[in-house]
DNA sequence: AACATTATTGCAACATAGTCGCAATATTAA
DNA sequence: TTAATATTGCGACTATGTTGCAATAATGTT
């Protein structure tokens, strides 16, 4: 599965690296110029995670959003992404927040994904 | 608009308490003895997310999650809930976490919602 | 430059989670 | 017992995300 570059794969990735936040699937077909299907842009997405180009993380409104790598999993094979990421109740906006964080677990407990979202108003909306 | 004791609200919260879990509407509707719809099930647990008997999170799967609140929002009328929850990808279980987490946020941010999941292997899992 | 291979796309259909309107029912207080 | 109204069940609906399949397009080779 060698993977090609294709006009949806650069725009999508441009999208994502220009807003500098995690996008979710309908902000990123609103800031795209050209139509790309729905299910072409999830599955553009899920080949970035793959790739470790880009994370995915749950937002408490239980949509998906997906922002471009910067510091986790580029150096490691280890994949951490254990930062915290913020989004905004009024502007919509989600991003992360480079304070990464460390959770002692309890004896046993294995950690595997972290998920870890904190909502409210950002500088700009409170 | 008063609360009333119903069949309904008795059995979830019922099925809430013994699980001890956060548990989600359709392991709710597993464990629950007789037939009660899907809606009603959800206007539930959301009536008693209002009434602060019950907190809300949503899982790395995209799915709400709801717990008996201990020792969050009982005392205070600030709901802080925000201490970690574990979600374990094998048996599905989702746990709280008694850790709380204080988490300090940039300049001009304001925190309303925690919603801090960990997946991987819990205990017995692992 | 043309071709063969196959990754990618678009479309439609599907799956799942959750919500809502409305009439019927059940709880509460009088 | 009755009146008022909170709650329920049903069905329809929305939104998000996934998948199968045929058509298209990117890549390496000749």
């Amino acid at each position: 599965m060698k993977r090609r570059n294709t006009h949806s794969t650069a725009e999508i990735f441009e999208v994502l690296k220009s807003s500098g936040n995690a996008l979710s699937h309908d902000m990123i077909q609103e800031n795209i110029g050209s139509d790309i299907d729905r299910a072409t842009i999830y599955r553009v997405l899920n080949r970035f995670c793959e790739d470790g180009k880009v994370h995915k993380i749950i937002g408490d409104d239980g949509k998906q959003y997906f922002a471009i790598c910067h510091n986790c999993g580029e150096k490691k094979k280890v994949h951490s992404h254990n930062h915290i990421h913020f989004r905004c109740l009024q502007c919509g906006k989600v991003e992360c927040l480079e304070r990464d964080l460390a959770v002692p677990l309890p004896e046993g407990y294995v950690a595997k994904v972290h998920n870890l979202v904190i909502s409210g108003f950002c500088n700009n909306c409170s």
